[in-house]
DNA sequence: CCTGTTTTAGCACAGTTGTGCTACAACGTG
DNA sequence: CACGTTGTAGCACAACTGTGCTAAAACAGG
């Protein structure tokens, strides 16, 4: 018994996924046919088959790749740990796209969350990061006003959560509209309005 | 010269978009194909085509029609003059899918805007509906705080802005996450912490 | 070398796409 | 009625879609 793998599958699904990624960024989803996105990676249809059974697999796949990679830089910050406003900014940061590659990705992950209204594969992944950045902001909202009742905390987790959300479709569509440090200050001052009450 | 036209073109354009609407909402933007449309219709191709010259001009046309029927419900809204809470709560509600049928007109918007980022003629449609939200929000935060300097004044209408767009965004993406009250009383703790400050 | 597995390549097929086009029905006006 | 315009119907076409499939190349172990 042998198993002569000599190419990493893993990379070869990511180099497919992040050649999906740009087409997406330049044309939209809709120009992510499967023939494209062979070309874009440099491979031929058949060999892009030989790692995703259909075109259904590769996009979620695509979508989970962009989940991930938003979680480990999240995980990877390093926080000041004496400063709430500024600990928050930067962890709140993260999750709008301030710089080019940000954009980019951000709007692949528009594209794919607007497709998950309709495939439910793509429903449960945005599911999950909306979990995850509920909590994050849930986590936020205690540092600022901790002792306060649950339904008050509730209330500004979503109050939160829909501002930074906010924040990041508006940069997204008007990107010229915006600027990264209107973007950070309008942040900073809910965050401090959320600490004065 | 005589003109018989024995049908009302507009009427005939609404009908068609209309079902553009339906089919964008139940399978997104992709099921919008000229021939499911026309079915969807209840009209053959060829007469599809002869109030849309093009697949673009329709879905342009689609596009339109939501931002002026969105426009048109604003404008006929009588708002209390004696008390601004209820006043930008009604308003800035309008923005928000709190029904099913709006939840349904939004979808499409949403559907239609993440293809503005690839189709000019969209962007134009889309960028006029942005400006007319951000007077809308810059109209509320002036009952505010209507003393503040310009620069505060600004802020402040973004982050309404950000705040009222992540709503809806999220009342879109996950209707069984929130409720019309608990929208609604972000909506108002918002406001009164602006009166409040 | 040979054997067995993985990887690449791309044709084949049936289905769908948007649009150009022609033919005819429906209708108000003269 | 007949003329001329408007509306409807749908075929034709080339392009593109996702996926099934076969065939061969690339490679590791014997």
């Amino acid at each position: 018994m042998y198993m002569p793998r000599y190419v990493d599958e893993t990379a070869r699904r990511r180099l497919i996924a992040e050649a999906t990624m740009r087409l997406v960024a330049a044309d939209g989803l809709q120009a992510a046919s499967v023939r494209r996105i062979a070309d874009e990676a440099g491979l031929s249809m058949g060999s892009l088959r030989h790692y995703f059974r259909s075109q259904d697999e590769l996009i979620v796949y695509t979508m989970r790749l962009i989940r991930d990679r938003v979680r480990d830089r999240i995980q990877k910050l390093d926080l000041p740990p004496d400063d709430p406003v500024a600990a928050a900014t930067t962890l709140l940061s993260e999750l709008i796209p301030l710089d080019r590659d940000r954009m980019a990705e951000f709007e692949v992950w528009l594209a794919l969350s607007g497709r998950s209204l309709v495939n439910p594969a793509l429903a449960e992944v945005r599911e999950q990061s909306d979990t995850d950045i509920r909590r994050l902001c849930e986590r936020v909202v205690r540092w600022f006003c901790g002792d306060a009742e649950d339904e008050r905390i509730r209330l500004e987790t979503e109050r939160l959560y829909a501002l930074v959300d906010g924040l990041a479709l508006h940069r997204a569509m008007q990107p010229d509209a915006t600027t990264t440090e209107a973007v950070v200050a309008t942040l900073r001052r809910h965050l401090e309005a959320l600490r004065g009450d």
